[in-house]
DNA sequence: GTCGCTGCAAAGTCTTTGCAGAGAG
DNA sequence: CTCTCTGCAAAGACTTTGCAGCGAC
């Protein structure tokens, strides 16, 4: 186990889960649970914000300036975590392409378009609807999103 | 006007509405109405797809080879379009940006991701409940968008 | 005739890939 | 020890920009 592991500061029990997660994936599919790895993961459970490929790039080596990330690791293994379904990625707006955590409940997205901040919201009678419009259209649901773009409460008033 | 013109096979009320509209957004930003951009704003009227730059541009070399319309033209013309809010562009899956005019009424989007086909469809109940979402956030909501993915009748029994 | 537009090619971005050495199992 | 990972740099894919001649008005 890692030596960097150790300068964590939020460390849960969900993490923990995730974590294991993580690594009996890569056992599974023989791959080997690095440094990188793990700095990636953790950093994306961490952050509050929905991040970009570089982002999370520059995040990683202000934490962990001697582990000299490369910014390919994190194109690797952000692709990784996609296909395996641990990591949704979110292309609104124009800004490219944003990574989240999909360990996360469902959840859907209202969008500030002047500061750019995301929320989270979930609504039971949409996702109902959601099934609903599947059934009908004999599509076979396996994933679904929603976002609202709008000007948030703060940005009204500047 | 261009001789092209008397070419095109669909010409409708709704087209020399939506051609109008964007000869008078022309004259009000002191731009000029070329044929190329005549042409583009055709093109995405005619065709029911969800339409790439690349794909756009190699209808337009199909349709008028004597034109050469340059990609660089078809990504100016686009992203004029966009900025007033002539078309609305969609980011979905892996492939890149596609483009649909926005002049059509809202609608939202379900993709089959085994074939890569856009169906289109309205739902009253969820349209009022994210105008509900949005206000309960106290967001001025601008517009939104919902995506449902999943296999499509056809791509099933393959 | 003026001034914006276009095609072309070059330059930017962003992302992926090849490779040789490093490191996990 | 084996075989995957990693960083680096080079290559790709996609998009934007600079420029000189063309064309709308």
């Amino acid at each position: 186990m890692s030596q960097v592991a150790t300068n964590f500061n939020h460390r849960t029990i969900e993490y923990e889960q995730l974590l294991s997660n993580f690594k009996e994936l890569l056992k599974k599919n023989s791959l080997k649970f690095t440094i990188q790895r793990e700095v990636i993961l953790e950093t994306l459970y961490n952050s509050n914000e929905h991040l970009t490929p570089e982002s999370l790039h520059t995040l990683i080596k202000n934490k962990f300036p001697d582990l000299k990330t490369g910014i390919a690791t994190i194109y690797r293994t952000l692709s990784l975590l996609e296909n395996s379904d641990m990591v949704t990625f979110l292309s609104f707006g124009a800004s490219g392409k944003k990574y989240e955590l999909g360990a996360k409940k469902h959840h859907d997205h209202i969008i500030c378009t002047a500061c750019g901040n995301i929320t989270e919201f979930v609504d039971e009678q949409i996702e109902k609807r959601q099934h609903a419009i599947a059934n009908e259209l004999g599509f076979k649901m396996s994933n679904h999103s929603m976002q609202i773009y709008g000007i948030c409460k703060q940005c009204q008033t500047k």
